[in-house]
RNA sequence: GGAGAAAUGGCAGAGUGGUCGAUUGCACCGGUCUUGAAAACCGGCGUACCGCGAGGUACCGGGGGUUCGAAUCCCUCUUUCUCCGCCA
């Protein structure tokens, strides 16, 4: 959520912003700030109004102790009157509270000067690639033909015993699941970032603090009795455990990792964009998570794009990275950097990983702040990205990895899987 | 799941209808003193909103109510603790 201080003053500047994203924010701006308008003109009158009660009140205290039941009697019937204004002008000032908070939830956060306007995927920029396309001298499998093959995989059974989206790993498919998060975690931890392992439900209010809600409520599975969410990232237990919290100093640099499944309900895709990993209602992530004061949110960035970076070298892997264009960055995000790998079975690009920084818009619905050196307060900036997104990785290596006879394991794993080969 | 107790500022802990946004202690920040430090003493020390400012308003787990007035009384929800039951 954008900072009603900054609409009030960078009106221009958002609506220009914004129009990277295709998203007219004019009308919507334009109501806020006369909302936003009557809202301070109420509030002030209401305050009054409340003053003036609480003077009565003091007033009718002391007539009372002096015993001049007749004067306290009168100030009681002023107070009723004052009463019946102050309820009016509540309602009404409650009515504009909820209008702009509304008006406020529709707003996406604002790009980052670096990102270039655009409508879709077709307008990102590619900013890196490295890595070779596999050449094969034999008929180069699909993954889910790989997962059947070997044994790896079964999507059948998940089928049967949940639903399409939610795959058995098997055998030695389950241990490469395993090595991997190990790996990653490992890795994740030598860069300094502190494992937590978070609940994979979450309530309302985390919900809204990290943005999922009221945006993205049907891509959450619900469970309505307990009023829980089942968490698409670990992005939201990680960065809500710092909802409501002002750090007691401008000196810090919080960084955070956690594997947990991640669920999403995601609707309406179809054909082979969904087939075996490539999307899925269940799926695991090592998920880093970084709180970091203004100043130093680019060079976090920065270093986290390196960790992926560094990642997927290690697993061998042919990838790119993009810069989403405004269109296509999410809601919340300032700026986003999607990690694709090649695949060269099934010759695409597949999303591996999305590292972005979100500056002060989680921060503002979390109330997650510092205290300047002046005593000020503060909203910090977060980020948070994947590293990595296990499916598609599963996926890639299967294929990117395979020969005529099985499945090479990268040499980093080997000592997570305790295998070199599937075969 | 049943019975009881509780929830107050960073922590501890007063406050049971009226100058209480809240006593006090610890912690923390500034100062005096000191060669330096400690101790002692003095001062400061929550968050948010409105206002150029003076200042005002709200917040004592959340929500609602009673009252001229609520941290204090009532209702409700949540959470924590103790005991019992069940259980990985």
């Amino acid at each position: 959520m954008l900072e009603i201080t900054r609409i009030r003053t960078e009106k221009e500047a958002i609506i220009e912003g914004l129009k990277k994203r295709h998203f007219n924010a004019e009308p919507i701006i334009n109501e806020l700030l006369e909302k936003d308008e009557q809202w301070r003109k109420g509030k002030a009158d209401l305050d009054s109004i409340l003053s003036e009660m609480n003077t009565h009140a003091k007033n009718i205290g002391l007539l009372m102790k002096d015993g001049k039941k007749e004067e306290a009697e009168a100030a009681k019937t002023a107070v009723a009157e004052l009463k019946n204004r102050e309820a009016a002008l509540k309602a009404t000032v409650d009515q504009l509270d909820k209008d702009i908070l509304q008006l406020m939830y529709q707003l996406p956060n604002v790009p980052n000067e670096l990102v270039k306007a655009g409508k879709n995927e077709l307008d990102n920029e590619t900013v890196f690639e490295a890595g070779t396309t596999p050449v094969y001298d034999f008929e180069a499998l699909p993954h889910w033909d790989l997962a059947k093959k070997y044994d790896l995989i079964d999507f059948e059974l998940g089928v049967k015993v949940t639903g399409a989206g939610f795959p058995f790993y098997k055998g030695k498919g389950a241990k490469l699941q395993r090595a991997l998060i190990n790996f990653f975690l490992s890795e994740a931890e030598k860069a300094g970032y502190t494992e937590y392992i978070a609940p994979h439900v979450v309530n309302e209010a985390s919900g809204y603090g990290t943005g999922q809600l009221p945006d993205k409520e049907g891509q959450m599975y619900h469970i309505p009795e307990d009023g829980l969410y089942m968490i698409p990232t670990a992005e939201v237990p990680l960065t809500n455990i710092y909802r409501d919290v002002i750090l007691p100093s401008e000196d810090f640099s919080i960084k955070m990792t956690g594997y947990t499944p991640c669920f999403r309900r995601e609707a309406g895709s179809y054909g082979k964009d969904v087939r075996g990993l490539n999307r899925l209602h269940q799926f695991d992530k090592v998920e880093i998570v970084r709180i970091e004061h203004p100043s130093n949110t680019a060079k976090a960035l920065e270093e986290m794009m390196e960790h992926v970076k560094g990642l997927l070298e290690k697993l061998g892997l042919q990838f790119r990275i993009l810069r989403l264009c405004g269109g296509d960055t999410g809601f919340a995000a300032a700026m986003t950097y999607d990690f694709e790998v090649y695949s060269a079975a099934q010759q695409k690009w597949l999303e591996v990983s999305s590292v972005s920084r979100f500056d002060t818009f989680q921060a503002n619905r979390l109330k997650l702040r510092f205290k300047t050196a002046d005593k000020k307060t503060q909203l910090a900036h977060t980020l948070n990205g994947s590293a990595l997104a296990l499916p598609r990785i599963m996926a890639s290596l299967m294929e990117n990895h395979q020969t005529a006879d099985g499945i090479v394991i990268p040499e980093v794993l080997q000592s997570f899987t305790g295998f070199a080969k599937i075969n």
